[in-house]
DNA sequence: CATGCACCTTCCCATCATGTCAAGGTCAAG
DNA sequence: CTTGACCTTGACATGATGGGAAGGTGCATG
């Protein structure tokens, strides 16, 4: 099986498998006689298991640590869980400023009339760092 | 005020507001005699604008067309508005992403023991796709 | 004045995961 | 033999930022 082939079955493109290769994540690929990379059923396991944890938002280096586990018959489940447990950690992380930059945008947006008018409490935010916000708030002080 | 300055007023560091004049973000700075690049107060209020248009999460492409339109006093807001509507759908489905992910990964790591044994869910889906049982019908149906 | 330290300048390289492009070799079919 | 699809390596780009080297400048203090 060529990389070719290898690509379209573990859903990890040609390119990124040589790049995998090249930074040590899979081993060296067997080659044919005039220099083609060459994959059995092992390999295509690893690349489809490497394709599945990018989906999962692991890195390439949280990979390495649970393609070593995976590998390892005398890994302990503890261990796998940590990994786990610290990649939903970075990710709610994430989540939480976007959730931040999503509300703090609604709110702007909700205020913005949205015409040919150039008031705009969006770029007044942008500019001076406090849009109107009193006029949620408290007392109306209009700008 | 020199570049230091001009960095610590507006939270931008020094290395990038050389590389926004670079890219053409800015304009390119005042010099003096001997080449210190030099900000006045309006030039500290774009590099703030552009701080908080960062801390919103907008793209550099994005600022590129909020600051054109912060400095067109004949904008129409409805323009800000759509750039802020469009980059809200961005973070809300990047949101929406890592929410899937971390739903997934919560999933796998509820049913992992985490103990000193090898069996391990977690990398039971990573190898083959589905966990190993369809211990749970819940309406998180394999993703 | 001279020395030193903090700051400035430009330029190059690194990140992270992925893509694009180019120049050339290989294979199978017509 | 030609054609076209595939492979090889290598270089470069992305986006936003950081790090560092090598050398010039500004200012304060001895």
């Amino acid at each position: 099986m060529n990389i070719g082939e290898a690509a379209t079955a573990s859903g990890v493109t040609a390119k990124m498998i040589r790049h995998y290769e090249a930074i040590g994540l899979i081993p060296e690929a067997g080659r044919t006689g005039s220099g083609y990379r060459t994959y059995g059923p092992k390999d295509l396991a690893t690349l489809a298991f490497i394709r599945r944890s990018r989906d999962l938002g692991f890195s390439i280096a949280q990979i390495r640590d649970l393609l070593a586990l995976w590998q390892d018959r005398s890994r302990a489940s503890a261990d796998v869980k940590r990994i786990a447990g610290e990649h939903i950690e970075e990710l709610s992380a994430k989540m939480r400023q976007l959730q931040e930059m999503v509300m703090t945008l609604q709110h702007l947006s909700s205020h913005c009339h949205g015409d040919d008018r150039p008031d705009c409490p969006i770029l007044e935010r942008l500019a001076t760092g406090a849009s109107e916000e009193d006029c949620c708030d408290g007392p109306h002080a209009s700008a």
